[in-house]
DNA sequence: TTCGTTGTTCGTCGAATATCGAACAAGCTA
DNA sequence: TAGCTTGTTCGATATTCGACGAACAACGAA
């Protein structure tokens, strides 16, 4: 639970996005997360072990994909589509009409009763 | 030298594409096929073994990404842009914009005196 | 202070990946 | 037939990845 890292926007790399984006499970949360709401972690509901989710959210993170802000005990994600696509252009776009055409990452969901109106408790 | 499977178009997997799209030799590859005209593997220039080099031409082969097609011991390849755009409309397009603004895959390189014009010997 | 919640880290496992050199197979060519 | 070229396949190795449970750390609440 310490600070996590960030890649500036200059420093996003293609391979490393690529890498991170090649993933059934991290695309299923890139999804939960299109809508550029800011999500509890809590909220993200996905079919593996709790240390496993954090995994991938880690791997997304490093690679400059999502942007995880502390607050107390709790942790919230958001996707970095501005940053994203100022460097890859169009690639989330393209990722996201693809993925959501096929329903990949499908297992990924949000708690039940939570909405992009900001319900983070 | 055998027979080579190729995925059809309904088979694409887009995990699998973004997997086979994340590694700097690949995109280097992808990048020289870019411009849509046949090459012989001869022609492809790259820092790596040939075990290695045809080990990235098989994934991405696996993976859909391009096409082999043998005439005699030679051997030709072409990237599948139609059939990636069907599927995966705007990926990459997008992949290519990046790569080229940062060199991605700058390593691989066409055989000199090769050109898009056929000169496949 | 003592819990309970939340998320990270560790250790481990099997599977996959990247790389090389060497051996091999298939087809020309002399 | 013998050799050459071309690309694949086979080990061998080192690395990375995805997954899990367990232990840990940080914080808020009782």
């Amino acid at each position: 639970m310490r600070h996590a890292h960030h890649p500036a926007t200059e420093e996003l790399s293609l391979p490393e996005t690529m890498a991170a984006l090649s993933d059934p499970l991290r695309i299923g949360l890139v999804r939960v997360l299109a809508d550029g709401a800011e999500r509890g972690w809590g909220e993200l509901r996905a079919p593996v072990a709790k240390s496993t989710l954090s995994h991938h959210l880690r791997v997304l993170r490093d690679a400059g994909v999502t942007r995880t802000r502390q607050e107390g005990t709790r942790c919230f994600v958001t996707l970095r589509r501005q940053d994203l696509d100022e460097r890859f252009p169009g690639l989330v776009e393209a990722l996201l009409g693809a993925a959501d055409a096929e329903d990949v990452g499908g297992g990924v969901h949000l708690a039940p009763g939570a909405d992009s109106t900001g319900a983070c408790r």
